[in-house]
DNA sequence: ATAATTTTTGACCATTTGGAAAAATATTAA
DNA sequence: TTAATATTTTTCCAAATGGTCAAAAATTAT
């Protein structure tokens, strides 16, 4: 026997397989939330039988806590690029094309953090208060700086922050009602297209300095 | 013996536990979905037995399906009170004040409805093509209009609404999240009043033709 | 009070669930 | 090839789950 768990699998064909196992766990974890989840429909979703799942990971909790570890990661990254020395309205303005990219090539993370929320962010609830808190005051302050110094339009920095995320996750967490009411004439780059255009416009225009 | 389910309850006595039943499957159900949510745990809320609930409901399907429809009620109304005759900047203005009460006084019911759609809203796909779409429709072409008279600056209709929903919804469904970020030091009244407020300068200086 | 009826619950059941054990099947090393 | 090792699956289990049923308790009607 070989370990059944641990961070760093040893070669690569372990890497790739838990690879395989942690997609299907996205797929299904996703859809269902943690509780809502069965190791079955993860087995049946990777093609492998259900021991052979816990083969690779010790447990249900944790697949859902790599998960969930990787999708902060990812979640993060955006807002930690949003420059103080750049110009405000071009770096707010890239924020939601990145935020906006994101709920277009990671639709599942983004439904999986919002699964985790909707449940009260039990595993990850220190990360919130904690690290991304820090990071949202750091750049909340750059934005209040930026208005101070008259080149934005006043308002809430840390609402300004929730109105970009909610704008842009929304296309990946409502994607089913986005689809429904634009019926099947919108192509999902269409969508994101006129999506991209549109909150850019919504929020250049209401933070621009005429 | 007496009916053990049925669209309308007798007595007023029926209707109250059958409130009190929904009320703890509302707050079950909006944590962890359809799924995750257990007859127990129902039960365990409203301080009855198990038994007890499906005296007043015949299966867990049946309270979801009530709660859903009443919740759906509430969701579509404050869209269908924009009206085209009023003044476009105050009728959105008004629109987006109402979602966000809705957030504010139903943040279970809304967090529901976020958990049916993640799950790709099997209980109510054809309400959102049918009834929620020809409304949306309608809606979209008020605004459109109004965009043509040059009364409000031109965007998708279709993403501006998509915009006020996921702005203001987001106040009670990542109400955890905001909640992190923003600290103990915000009650909930001062952090709606500050929402609304920056809502309204979001979305009207956007639209607002000088 | 007593009977009839409604409401509530404890005991139970079949199925599903997360997970363990061990045998069977590859794969690699010698 | 053969032994050692790694992988996969079949079988199984105890707990949890949605739901049933009949008996108990409460309520209402007479």
């Amino acid at each position: 026997m070989k370990k059944t768990n641990s961070k760093t699998p040893t070669t690569r064909i372990q890497r790739q397989k838990r690879l395989v196992i942690l997609e299907a766990a996205l797929e299904v974890f996703s859809k269902h939330g943690f509780r809502g989840s069965t190791l079955d429909q993860i087995a049946s979703e990777a093609g492998i039988s259900k021991p052979n799942i816990l083969y690779y990971y010790a447990s249900k909790q944790e697949m859902h806590k790599e998960l969930i570890e990787r999708m902060m990661d990812k979640w993060l990254a955006p807002l930690e690029e949003m420059n103080a020395k750049g110009d405000p309205i071009a770096e707010i303005s890239a924020y939601i094309k990145r935020k906006l990219e994101m709920a277009r090539d990671y639709p599942r993370q983004s439904r999986l953090f919002n699964n985790e929320i909707l449940q009260g962010a039990p595993h990850i609830i220190d990360l919130l208060e904690g690290e991304l808190k820090i990071l949202v005051d750091e750049k909340a302050k750059v934005i209040a700086n930026w208005m101070k110094k008259g080149r934005l339009t006043k308002t809430d920095p840390y609402h300004l922050i929730f109105s970009i995320w909610a704008t842009t996750q929304h296309y990946a967490d409502f994607d089913v009602q986005v689809c429904a009411v634009l019926g099947e004439k919108s192509a999902i780059n269409h969508r994101f297209k006129v999506a991209q255009k549109h909150l850019d416009l919504l929020f250049v225009r209401a933070l621009e300095v005429e």
